[in-house]
RNA sequence: GCGGGCGUGGCGAAAUUGGUAGACGCACCAGAUUUAGGUUCUGGCAUCGAGAGAUGUGGGGGUUCGAGUCCCUUCGCCCGCACCA
């Protein structure tokens, strides 16, 4: 008889099986069981899934069965992203509407998915490029609206004039438009902001209370939000009444300056140039500078020097000059800094350049010497020295001192300074949520009445000319005034998709059709539990989330205040590349493997590239589905589960997917009794699967019933079954792996015995949350049929371990001499220390190491180790 | 430049509080089965050494009875940020 797991028939008939009964129905909130919310960053549907998705997919599918079968109520959901600009972009080269290429990409990439067998509840699927889902965005951008959370303002963007639309930054490439490739514009344009800044204070506290995100990705939310304290004042500018409002950090240096200066779009340095051409020209010219990493660090700090003066605020007498500079920047504090040299590296920069004073003002040890040598700034702590009242203070005692007396004195105040900058959510595209507000030439810009949404996008739209085809619509935009019914407009900028993915996660735990969300049932499934995508979402869509969450909770929609309680992002899924002689990137059907060296298809010589992310002009871009065709899903997941820790990189491999499959077959055949080693006999070669005539797996003959004890293997049972619990708990998906095949491997190496019997039986419900199929193969012929507990195994509890079983009766303890491992010696767990430290004196190869020398001293650890010290 | 992470066999990696380094997998080698390849099974597999043994977790130094693990220093790689006052 052959024995070898077929997926072709499997896979569909278990998929269908947990389909049809609701296995994986979210249960209602009131279900008394702990609850699970996992979830998995949601796909943007590109059109095909990618090996990326199929970990991310994976890992959470484990978790999500594991919780299941750990006694919760569990809701793992899975929708779509579905807005966005790829699918304009295929609009205009392929003639096809934005939603029709989308809803296809949406059903191609559905049916891969479930190839997977994932244990997701797809009645709570959402896609956020339908009314009934983005209809109630425009519902909660109003809310926000009315709370004084959004506004609109005049601001810059980059415009691209051949294809008429706004770019993001990443799409401006060398002052290009990454597709029309004309020279991009800075335009002013009214655009929608929410007020992310607000709370930017609380955002930043909050990440204190998120212990189980990355300590990485909190750190660059905290960089990105960029709190600063410092202290904000005036320089009156000599012989004016105006001034300049500086902002700084280090106050407390304030006896170093030796200058003042704004930056190019600073509105005093605009209006002096109204006069000054050579100062137009140096305004130009910093705008010329690049914006490139290098080309910043290698940027010489240039200024101008405006001729004007300004007082210090310690002392009106004390002049300093007043320079245009080139690394002043107008949108961070106030576009105006003074220069202390000794004590910042760009200022000393500047000022060496310029013959500007450079006076010491913080003193490490003795050096009091107002001189200051070289051309490194100090930025370290030490003593004030200098500065009269300050002198012989700390750092930041001055910077007190500092604060306190510009205060008292009204000539500044301290201030907390943000990077962070508010949300712009304006969009001038056609494939996004479109912003429900309606300008009226009367009476100003108004929120669309809540009756009137969902406001739908419309159909009938065109992609062969550029530009926002709302904008363009014939009748789309034309509407009445809510309030005074003359003829109005429609706002046409649709909103950022961050948008869209800044509350799916509420969406999915509570989907009335008249409101955006349940509260009551939200709160029952939010936060949730796990959190699982990649590093690339650190900043963006996990900002934007937590604000959106706490904004609801600021205006009294729900009472959560962070989304996500745990966060883990997974590493990328790696390739082998391979190029030609010019170095062009070749996919595996365009080369040839000769005599163990690989050619192209004309022969000439391929060299192997690094390992890098799969992409597809790097070519080495592995599909999923015909690795289901090929070895199924339990094999695909298994991989990824194998090996690589998740956080961290895993590399495709051919080989690695047939061990893979090796590894599902031998456990197959653990469940098919002692049936003989397959020899091949009808299976055709290599890993090919039976034809699909062959119709379904072939029946598995439960193993025969042993009898006896086999204590050593069931400690090893009972310590897969405790470890696989943990490690998977723990995202350890590599060790559950490797427990697995400990385990494998012991009872295939096991005689037949009672306790090999119920090894076997136990072995589905352990691999059930990892290769599901197979458990349920296994469970049902072994276990439902066989007289044992009827039901899928998805099903089932977690098997008990007995504790004390985990504990071993004898020990093996290490002798080492001077720490070097010298032998062993297996005792009983309790020997008390003095019976150890004889046995180990008693050793012969320790009498012998120690050829009659006298042991000093001897450090005995209990259960682990002696070591005679000589 | 700033911030963070990492460095262990041919490869991916394991390794409670410092306590037998290399679990598990891949690759490879030998043997069995097979006409044969593939499958399957058994065994081997850090390095040097015939062996006893010695060496070994990027390099150097330190703490300790004992260091992959702690401290200092240095080199290399990866990621994030980018003139943020």
């Amino acid at each position: 008889m052959s024995s070898r797991f077929n997926p072709l028939s499997s896979d569909p008939k278990w998929q269908q099986v947990w389909a049809e009964g609701g296995t994986f129905t979210t249960p209602p909130a009131s279900d008394p069981r702990p609850k699970s919310y996992i979830l998995e960053m949601f796909p943007y549907p590109s059109g095909r899934i990618h090996m990326g998705h199929v970990r991310n997919y994976t890992m959470g599918d484990v978790i999500a069965r594991y919780k299941w079968m750990t006694g919760h109520a569990v809701l793992h959901p899975m929708g779509w992203d579905s807005f966005g600009m790829p699918a304009e972009n295929a609009a205009m080269e392929k003639k096809v509407h934005p939603g029709e290429w989308t809803r296809a990409n949406i059903e191609a990439m559905k049916k891969q998915l479930k190839r997977l067998g994932l244990a997701i509840d797809w009645n709570r699927e959402l896609s956020t490029c339908e009314p009934d889902y983005y209809g109630h965005e425009q519902a909660l951008f109003l809310d926000f609206l009315k709370a004084g959370l959004v506004y609109r303002k005049e601001s810059s963007v980059n415009w691209d004039p051949v294809d008429m639309t706004v770019l993001a930054n990443e799409q401006v490439i060398d002052g290009r438009g990454w597709r029309s490739g004309a020279l991009v514009e800075k335009k002013k344009l009214n655009q929608w902001f929410l007020k992310i800044t607000d709370f930017a204070e609380e955002l930043i506290e909050g990440l204190d209370s998120l212990e189980d995100w990355p300590e990485k990705v909190r750190l660059m939310q905290a960089n990105w939000i960029g709190k600063s304290t410092g202290l904000e004042c005036t320089f009156n500018l000599v012989g004016e009444n105006d001034g300049i409002s500086v902002y700084t950090t280090r106050p407390d240096t304030l006896f170093g300056a030796s200058f003042v200066a704004i930056a190019a779009e600073h509105p005093l340095a605009q209006s002096l140039a109204e006069n000054a051409p050579a100062l137009q020209d140096f305004i130009a010219d910093c705008r010329l500078g690049g914006t490139t990493a290098a080309e910043i660090e290698t940027a010489e700090k240039r200024g101008f020097n405006t001729g004007l003066s300004v007082e210090h605020p310690l002392d009106a007498s004390w002049h300093l000059p007043v320079y245009v500079a080139n690394f002043v920047l107008m949108d961070y504090g106030t576009g105006a800094v003074f220069g202390c040299p000794a004590h910042d590296q760009r200022d000393l920069d500047f000022a060496r350049r310029y013959r500007l004073p450079v006076t010491r003002v913080v003193a490490q040890g003795e050096d009091e010497d107002s001189d200051f040598d070289g051309d490194t700034a100090y930025t370290g702590p030490g003593r004030i020295v200098n500065s009269h009242f300050l002198n012989g203070m700390s750092v930041d005692e001055a910077k007190a001192a500092v604060i306190a007396l510009a205060e008292q004195q009204d000539w500044g105040h301290g201030k907390t300074q943000f990077r962070l900058r508010d949300w712009g959510v304006s969009r001038q595209r056609y494939w996004g949520t479109p912003i429900p507000v309606i300008h009226c030439e009367f009476c100003g810009t108004l929120p669309v009445p809540r009756h009137d949404l969902p406001i739908v996008l419309p159909e009938d739209v065109s992609f062969d000319i550029p530009g926002n085809p709302l904008d363009r619509h014939p009748t789309w935009k034309h509407v009445k005034c809510p309030n005074c019914l003359e003829d109005a407009v429609r706002e046409t900028d649709t909103l950022d998709t961050f948008a869209d993915s800044s509350w799916y996660f509420i969406r999915f735990a509570s989907q009335p059709k008249d409101a955006p969300f349940d509260r009551a049932e939200a709160e029952a499934w939010l936060p949730v539990g796990q959190y699982i995508g990649g590093i690339e979402h650190a900043i963006l869509h996990l900002l934007y989330a937590r604000f959106w969450t706490r904004a609801l909770e600021k205006i009294g929609k729900i009472s959560v205040k962070e989304p996500f309680g745990a966060l883990f992002t997974q590493g990328m899924v790696t390739h082998a590349t391979l190029a030609d002689p010019d170095g062009k990137w070749l996919a595996l059907d365009e080369v040839k493997d000769e005599a163990g060296s690989i050619f192209t298809l004309d022969g000439r010589p391929v060299t192997l590239g690094r390992i890098e992310k799969m992409s597809k002009s790097k070519k080495n871009v592995v599909d999923p589905d015909p690795m289901f065709d090929q070895y199924g899903a339990d094999a695909v997941r298994w991989f990824m589960l194998s090996d690589s820790p998740p956080e961290r990189d895993l590399e495709w491999s051919e080989s690695g997917i047939e061990g893979c499959w090796r590894f599902v077959n031998r456990v197959w055949r653990l469940f098919d009794g002692e049936s003989p080693s397959p020899s091949g006999e009808g299976l055709g070669w290599g890993v090919s699967l039976p034809t699909p005539s062959d119709g379904h797996s072939p029946p598995l003959t439960p193993p025969l019933k042993g009898s006896g004890d086999d204590k050593p293997l069931d400690k090893i049972l009972h310590r897969a079954i405790a470890g696989i619990a943990t490690d998977i708990a723990a995202l350890h998906f590599n060790k559950a792996v490797a427990k697995t095949h400990e385990l494998v491997n012991a009872i295939e190496k096991a005689p037949p015995s009672a306790a090999r019997t119920h090894a076997i039986r136990t072995l589905p419900r352990l691999i059930a949350p990892m290769i599901p199929h197979l458990a349920e193969e296994g469970w049902a012929a072994m276990n439902a049929q066989g007289g044992g507990e009827a039901g899928l195994v998805s099903q089932q509890l977690w098997p008990e371990h007995d504790p004390a079983l985990l504990v071993d009766d004898e020990v093996t303890v290490a002798i080492q001499i001077n720490g070097k491992l010298r032998d062993t010696i297996t005792v009983a767990k309790d020997m008390d220390n003095a019976s150890l430290e004889a046995a180990a004196l008693a050793c012969d190869k320790i009498i012998r190491s120690l050829d009659g020398a006298i042991p000093k001293k001897v450090i005995v650890v209990p259960r682990r180790l002696v070591n005679i010290v000589i």
